[in-house]
Parts: structure tokens; sequence; C-alpha cells
DNA sequence: TGCCAGGCCGGGT
DNA sequence: ACCCGGCATGGC
């Protein structure tokens, strides 16, 4: 399915440059947003100089808010921004070295208790920011599978996570450009607003049923 | 004009 | 254990 996509779409290239706290910032801003907006926010950020761990956690609230106001939901991902620097701070000095030193079992976890990081924004931080082996599941990964009916439509979140790692080799660019491939199929190819798999889509081979 | 976007939380069943 | 409303801008 993979070498499909990438035949089709070629690489995606997902967060290149950049520093990996701009990664951390760009995935939670991302959350249930369009790109293009989180890109405008993050350009706020650099002009303002805020791009930095001390950069967030020294901004007021209003002030932080305000400047990522093209991301959306700009007073919930403000305090996002601020909880995540802050526990940062308190647990790793403000250094995200020593945060990817932890083993990423452990520090998923970990993700996961700070509250404004679910499921896909950890796994986004510890694959696009850490580089660490997490396969990255989201909205469209869910609707590309049960679309082609590859999976029922009640799996969860671990369980789609659990199909891409269990089944395939643990490499990060794959893991990095699978996803992203599966964001570019399913804008085109599996939109909300058509009910089956769209004509011209490369995974119809593997259509089940 | 309405729908959608690279979710998550908190309160209610 | 699920289900759902709220959050909110910008592009098509």
């Amino acid at each position: 399915m993979y070498q499909a996509l990438r035949d089709r779409f070629g690489h995606q290239g997902w967060w290149p440059g950049g520093s990996r706290f701009e990664t951390i910032v760009g995935a939670i801003l991302t959350q249930n947003t369009n790109w293009s907006n989180v890109e405008k926010a993050i350009g706020a950020l650099q002009r303002a100089d805020k791009l930095s761990p001390k950069g967030i956690r020294d901004t007021p609230l209003p002030t932080l808010a305000d400047l990522i106001r093209s991301s959306g939901t700009f007073n919930v991902k403000a305090k996002r921004l601020k909880r995540f620097t802050d526990w940062l701070f308190e647990n790793y000095d403000g250094d995200l070295g020593r945060m990817f030193a932890r083993p990423v079992g452990e520090l998923r976890k970990e993700l996961l208790a700070v509250r404004g990081i679910g499921p896909e924004t950890a796994d986004a931080i510890l694959l696009y920011a850490g580089e660490k082996p997490a396969f990255v599941v989201d909205a469209y990964t869910y609707r590309v599978l049960t679309r082609h009916a590859l999976v029922p439509e009640e799996t969860s979140y671990d369980e789609m996570k659990s199909l891409f790692e269990e089944n395939l080799p643990q490499e990060i660019p794959l893991y990095n450009d699978f996803h992203a491939q599966l964001v570019r199929v399913g804008k085109e190819f599996c939109r909300k607003s058509a009910p089956r798999c769209e004509a011209g889509c490369p995974l119809q081979p593997y259509l089940r049923r």
C-alpha cells in the first residue's frame, strides 16, 4: 500500500527543516485544523521571537493566544502550549534533548498525561520531532482504512496504531512518509462528504468486498 | 453559504 | 466504556 501511494504522490516531505520545538508546536496547533492556518501562526510566533520553550513560557496567555489566532481554537491551544512548556521545564529543565532521551513507551505515557496532548499529538511529537518509531494515526487513517473495509468501523486508535507498527519494519522515514501519504490520499479520495472510496484512488486494489 | 480541517477535554449517560 | 458539545479561524 505504501509503495502504491508513494508511486502516485511522491515523497511528501513532512516537517522538514524547522526545530524540534517548532514541530511540537505545530503538532499541537494543527489539532482539528488546516495546516495552512498553522503555518501562519508559527510565522507569527517566529516574528515575535517566541518560538522556543522560554519564549512560550514567558509570554502572557492573552498575548500568546493572539499570536496563534489563525490556528483556530486559540484560547484552548494557547493553554495547551503553556501546559506543555511548563511541564517541559518542571520535568526536563526545558530541554527537549533530555525529554527525548527517555524510552519511547515511557515518554508516550508522560506526554498523554499532559492535558491537551492526546494520542495523535503524542505520536506526532514522538515521530516527527523525536524521530522515534511511533506510527501516527488520525482521522484520515481511520477513514482510509474503513472506506477500504480493511478494518471494522469500531476500530480504536491503538488498534490501528498496532496494525501498522506490527506489520511494518520499524523505520522512521517509512513511518514518517506513510502517515503523510494516508493524509494525502484521504484528502483527495476519501473525503468526508463522499460515501465511498472514490474513482482514481490508488488504493482501490486493496479494497475488500 | 456551509462545510471542513493532520483533536482533545469534560460532563453526561 | 462510549457519546457529544464546545472550541474558532480561514479556504474553498
